[in-house]
DNA sequence: TTTATATACGATTAAATTTGTCGTATATAA
DNA sequence: TTATATACGACAAATTTAATCGTATATAAA
């Protein structure tokens, strides 16, 4: 019940660890020594925080992960539907039908909470959590 | 990732038709035939809002289940921890040491977005979403 | 007093989701 | 040419959630 998954999970300690050392260019690899992360569930995490370029990637030997610019300016929102889609606490808050079709009396309510929580995470950055 | 649970689905529901129909004495059954929700599911989540005085209790045949006035004063958050235990993101929000014992560098974020959601639930009661 | 129907509660099974592994392709520095 | 890094997709294991089953107890009505 509104849990966070490991994958977010992974991906914020290698967003802290980029951040604390800016300049380095650290391997999946290394991370993953670190902090005793599995390696192929980070890989593909750090892959989809590069393609939406919160991270920079350098292929080859020598190669890496950077952080990028963007990444204190980043939401929570933001960060959190990169890796896990849509910030929603039921499924019918992006679908058109509802999930009890004839008799939902709780539409009003899971939208108030689910806006509510969009609202929350989308005025919290990635700098604001860190201090 | 952050989904409420069906429980608390159900719960909602529930409470929403009670609230509806005050006065009115409604069983397991007449919700679960009404809403589509397996019974004994339904019936547990009542017996532990009964129990937090969510809601009252009348046992044998014309028996069921009304609204209590505690209901709109509520907080989510409390309404959610009756059902579920504590509010976290992560386990270790509520215990001693943190998952990655030597290694840690998430304590600091992780921390302050279970604060802010804590804080959010324990500011909305099930009023404020209702309306 | 008997019977039917409701809540109460624990144990077990089934389903769904999450987590982790494996295999292969591609880029690039040495 | 070789070793080492990211990139990506398919599959298996583990965990969590959802649903079912079984039994006990209270009580209104016949
Ligand atoms: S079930 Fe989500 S709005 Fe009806
Ligand atoms: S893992 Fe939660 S505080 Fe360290």
């Amino acid at each position: 019940m509104l849990k966070i998954t490991k994958k977010v999970e992974y991906a914020l300690i290698a967003i802290r660890h980029l951040q604390e050392n800016q300049d380095a260019l650290v391997s999946v690899s290394d991370l993953s020594a670190s902090y005793g992360i599995p390696k192929e569930i980070l890989a593909k995490t750090l892959q989809k925080l590069a393609s939406a370029n919160i991270v920079k990637s350098y292929k080859g030997p020598t190669g890496g992960y950077k952080a990028s610019k963007k990444i204190a300016k980043t939401t929570l929102n933001d960060f959190f539907e990169i890796l896990e889609g849509p910030t929603a606490i039921m499924d019918c808050y992006f679908q058109d039908g509802c999930d009890h079709l004839n008799s939902c009396n709780i539409r009003t309510p899971i939208n108030k909470i689910n806006d509510s929580i969009r609202n929350l995470f989308n005025n919290l950055t990635l700098a604001d959590i860190s201090q």
